[in-house]
RNA sequence: GGCAGCAUAGCCAAGUGGUAAGGCAGAGGUCUGCAAAACCUCCACCACCGGUUCAAAUCCGGUUGCUGCCUCCA
């Protein structure tokens, strides 16, 4: 079975083929480091690290770029009301970046660039685009000549005739055309520059993304990523600028994710309804909210609610249980029994299942629904009275790979001092002596400092509460 | 105005032609010294109106409502 991927160029889900077998090439638009992130655009982050997973699990090189946007003009109105130049917020909005996204379980890229740190090759690209034609310059910025490129639009499915009716496109004195976008843009009084052929300035923001990934990717790759409003204009115009320059094409699948509402509307930092990352994983488990984000399809929104992420924990937490149970029950297993054939070609399916919704567009609501049938069904094995430590390793090997794939964590059983340690030995004592007035005294003391104790055939367990 | 998306049980959410996955919550039961965990059972005619079809939540047309993009934005 082939993976297949909604490819935003088409509108239609296709059968994933690499440019090279066994590679991807995969780039993701990252943030503008001027705040913190908010959990609007963590869901790229975890959505693509999901993707970039799962197609490593598939046995794909991946080769996973994704740049930060460091210079722009949020950053220099971050610089200026913050107090710092440009270069130290970016640095501390791109170390809070990684705490952040390192929470929520993403693994870092094989490359993080940054635009201040490839002013050479977009300078470069952006001399080209003249040469070709493609650009010019007006009064120390440089354009680039939408109309020139013809088959601008394919991407947001627009016309260019219908993007110039667009009622809020303001043609600006310097461009030649409404629909023309800035390559460069000329340093005000007092901004950050650099030295470029056309005076000081810095990059318009869409040249960043062509450049930086024909830099480290090369003039095709396969997938390219981010969300939904960069479709248009940014995507669009990264396709005009590289396809122009190339004259090939520049990413063959275009992943777009869906947004983050709250009361139904979007979340954004221009609207000022956002929650940050930074704050919300102070109050809740980060892998749940990595768990929440994975429960609705990437492509679809999803309105967050406090409440929302509380019935998802207890969802969570089953599954977690039933992993925790398998453990404890290992050391009671024994060998082989009679259904151990049964149960490791159901494990076997469960695997498949859960591979062939990843394999339809990553959909990661109907994995996390197989994750609950293999929690089921370590449950009902357990039911039986001998078990076989080859099963409960499989099962648990399933939890643990199928967790993995999601880049979700199981919880692992701490240590318990040797106060906790004694009281649940002097229950286990006074339960064999029948004295149970005692033994729920204990168990009420254990429950206050937050210890859950179970009784089960195979002996006491405990847990968190 | 242009281009899209969405509308499925109390809540969340899959599902693109054959009579509705899964989770949370709820009801009843089993197990248990009592609990907990778990297991079993129950809980939807898929916004509305037409049409196509032997057959539609799923296709077509229309209506209503909501959202997004067209401007910085994940």
């Amino acid at each position: 079975m082939s993976i297949q991927i909604y490819n935003t160029l088409s509108r239609k889900k296709e059968e994933f083929i690499p440019l090279e077998k066994g590679t991807v090439k995969m780039y993701v638009c990252g943030p503008t480091v001027y705040n913190y992130i908010h959990i609007g655009n963590a869901r790229p982050a975890i959505v693509f690290d999901t993707v970039r997973r799962y197609l490593e699990y598939r046995d794909y090189d991946v080769q996973f770029v994704s740049n930060f946007t460091d210079v722009d003009d949020k950053l220099i109105k971050a610089a200026n009301e913050l107090g710092g130049s440009v270069p130290a917020i970016a640095d501390r909005f791109i170390e809070a970046y990684f705490e952040d996204v390192t929470a929520l379980g993403c693994k870092r890229a094989d490359v993080h660039p940054r635009v201040m740190e490839n002013m050479d090759i977009i300078i470069d690209f952006i001399k080209a685009l003249i040469q070709k034609g493609f650009a010019y310059e007006s009064g120390g910025d440089v354009y680039y000549r939408t109309r020139k490129f013809d088959t601008y639009g394919k991407l947001s499915h627009q016309s260019i005739d219908e993007l110039r009716l667009g009622a809020r496109i303001e043609v600006g004195e310097k461009k030649q055309d409404a629909l023309d976008f800035a390559l460069w843009k000329a340093a005000k009084e007092g901004e950050i520059s650099w030295d470029s052929p056309w005076g000081k300035g810095r990059p318009g923001w869409h040249i960043e993304c062509s450049a930086m990934a024909k830099k480290y990717l090369g003039d095709s790759i396969d997938i390219h990523a981010g969300g939904q409003d960069l479709a248009f204009p940014h995507h669009e115009n990264e396709i005009a600028q590289s396809e122009a320059l190339s004259g090939k094409e520049f990413a063959k699948y275009w992943m777009h994710n869906g947004y983050i509402n709250i009361d139904n509307e979007k979340m954004s930092k221009s609207l000022g309804n956002f929650i940050t990352v930074h704050d919300i994983i102070k109050r809740h488990d980060p892998n749940l909210i990595r768990f929440f984000m994975l429960s609705v399809h990437y492509r679809h929104p999803i309105n967050y609610s406090e409440e929302l992420l509380e019935k998802l924990s207890a969802g969570l937490n089953r599954i977690n249980t039933s992993y925790q149970n398998l453990k404890h029950r290992k050391g009671s297993s024994t060998g082989l029994t009679e259904t151990s054939s049964e149960w490791l070609k159901k494990i076997e399916s469960i695997r498949r299942q859960f591979e062939k919704e990843m394999d339809d567009d990553f959909n990661t609501a109907n994995a996390i629904s197989i994750l609950f049938e293999l929690s089921k069904q370590a449950n009902y094995y357990l039911l039986e009275s001998n078990t076989d430590t080859v099963v409960i390793d499989a099962f648990i090997k399933e939890f643990e790979e199928l967790f993995a794939i999601l880049g979700l964590v199981l919880g692992e059983q701490e240590l318990l001092d040797e106060e906790i340690e004694a009281l649940i030995e002097q229950r286990i004592q006074a339960r064999k002596d029948r004295n149970f007035a005692l033994s729920d005294q204990i168990r009420d003391q254990l429950k206050e400092m937050n210890i859950i104790l179970e009784d089960t055939a195979q002996g006491t367990r405990w847990k968190r509460g």
